[in-house]
DNA sequence: AGCCAGGGTCTGC
DNA sequence: GCAGACCATGGC
């Protein structure tokens, strides 16, 4: 991979922050660790990334490009501090965050976070990605650099399902298609649904033939800012019944999502012996 | 060989 | 409302 280490942009992290986790917790799938850097592709964009020292550094970009774009992607005007600290009150909370407070839960792009979990469901994380790396290397336009940008709605929106068995990703490639063609066509407006609650911006995304409850909960947290979307998959039934009695504290509420992947991340590295 | 993976739909009670 | 079959694919 390409890095040019003279266009670079540091910002400074405070508190708790870990790049691998939160690059690595099954939030996005995109990103991989070169051996020295993150490296992924978002918003049509090659991004480096390495973390040391409490300072994030951002290769291949500009100050101007950080603030407009990953600023904002990385979740950086958030006070993680408050969080950890209001949780910190529940004992197994404090003890998810020790091992997963380093997360921060990216805000993606709609589109690219709606189509990646319908990917994602009835799958494997390894799998996904290998789905997804297909999906843009095939439909997706070639930034020029080896890298190729996750594929627009309207791009699979003109596609068959024949079209998409090269990149092997079963059953899901109707919905992959109902969905583009919901979202080209106007009909479902993405961005619209970061702006109206919870319940009717879920009950608009289950419109889409394939995508359910958790689906639509991942579209609207990892992409659509609900921090408040709750997930659950099947990692996350079975841990919130062993550690909570299947009851969210009330702690945690208003920061249900990041909550959540906390407890994913630590049910899945602790194992937890489900 | 069989089971599972960041699920959803459809059918039958 | 809820249980169970079924859906493609690949890694273990």
């Amino acid at each position: 991979m390409i890095v040019n280490e003279s266009k670079n942009f540091a910002v400074p992290i405070s508190g708790p922050f870990s790049l691998t986790d939160t690059l690595n917790c099954g939030q996005a799938f995109r990103w991989f660790n070169d051996g020295e850097y993150w490296c992924g592709v978002a918003h049509s964009r090659f991004l480096a990334l390495k973390f040391e020292n409490g300072v994030l550094k951002f290769y291949n970009t500009t100050k101007l490009e950080y603030e407009h774009i990953w600023r904002e992607y990385f979740d950086l005007d958030r006070d993680y501090n408050i969080i950890l600290k209001t949780i910190g009150n529940n004992d197994i909370l404090r003890e998810a965050a020790n091992f997963a407070g380093g997360i921060r839960v990216l805000r993606q792009e709609p589109w690219e976070t709606l189509c990646s979990f319908i990917i994602s469901q009835n799958n494997n994380i390894p799998r996904i990605k290998k789905i997804i790396g297909s999906l843009s290397e095939t439909f997706g336009k070639d930034l020029g650099d080896g890298n190729f940008s996750f594929p627009s709605a309207e791009t699979l929106a003109r596609l068959s399902i024949e079209d998409l068995s090269p990149i092997r990703c079963g059953f899901r490639a109707k919905y992959i298609l109902d969905a583009a063609t919901k979202v080209a066509s106007g009909d479902i407006d993405l961005n619209l649904l970061s702006s109206i609650p919870l319940d009717d911006a879920r009950k608009e995304l289950t419109r889409i033939y394939g995508v359910g409850d958790k689906v639509a909960d991942c579209t609207l947290l990892f992409g659509l800012g609900h921090i408040e979307a709750f997930p659950k998959d099947v990692w996350i039934k079975r841990a919130m019944e062993k550690l909570f009695g299947g009851i969210l504290p009330k702690e945690a509420i208003p920061y249900a999502g990041i909550v959540q992947q906390y407890i994913f991340h630590y049910a899945r590295m602790t194992k937890l012996s489900l």
